[in-house]
DNA sequence: CTTCAGATGCTCT
DNA sequence: GAGCATCTGAAGA
């Protein structure tokens, strides 16, 4: 399966959001790849969207990385405890990404691996509530793949976090509001999540 | 199934 | 000092 290339990645935000849907994130860490079929996205765009840290080119120590080149990870801390994967995408300079909302583990060795890093357990000693909210959300995600504000900056090009094209194409894809940016005013309503 | 409170720390004003 | 792109466990329907 091919990486994807920086050019994948410089392109319009929605675009990008929904053409990662059935894609595959690979993390390398601990010497082994943990790979996870992509599953929910939203974009933001900070030229035009209240919801995006870079609103209106807004330049900060944070999002700093938001005007990195196309094909960096964003990561920051939120609510005190939780990391939010982001991948920049856009020309450079054009301060946008797309969040990583939710996966699901490619293999039983995945899922085994990923669990013990969520719970400290294989997936077999997981409760059914925690096998069917295994990754379904960002911080859940970032928990499981062992990804912190560390990462933030990384190259999405590098051998330690990057995209596989799958060779899925998704048939039909979900599009609603996105979550929990209640403040964002007209954005709020903003159809930029997509998911399967 | 649902709601609800609390955790917890960094960033920006 | 306020607010936040969230999650968990407990309790109730």
């Amino acid at each position: 399966m091919e990486k994807l290339t920086r050019d994948f990645y410089g392109r319009d935000t929605l675009t990008v959001a929904r053409e990662l849907l059935g894609k595959y994130l690979v993390r390398v860490v601990d010497g082994r790849a943990l790979t996870v079929r992509l599953t929910e996205t939203e974009a933001y765009i900070g030229r035009l969207d209240k919801a995006c840290h870079a609103y209106n080119y807004k330049r900060t120590k944070r999002t700093e990385t938001l005007f990195a080149p196309p094909g960096t990870a964003y990561l920051y801390l939120i609510y005190g405890m939780y990391t939010c994967l982001n991948l920049v995408t856009e020309a450079e300079g054009e301060p946008a990404a797309v969040l990583i909302r939710a996966g699901e583990p490619v293999t039983q060795v995945d899922a085994d691996a990923i669990s013990v890093k969520r719970f400290g357990c294989t997936v077999a000693q997981m409760s059914g509530y925690q096998r069917k909210n295994f990754l379904n959300g960002p911080g859940k995600l970032c928990k499981g793949l062992s990804l912190t504000t560390a990462q933030n900056g990384l190259s999405l090009l590098g051998e330690e976090l990057y995209v596989l094209d799958s060779g899925e194409r998704p048939q039909k894809i979900h599009v609603g509001k996105r979550i929990g940016i209640d403040y964002a005013e007209e954005a709020a309503d903003f159809p930029w999540r997509f998911y399967l």
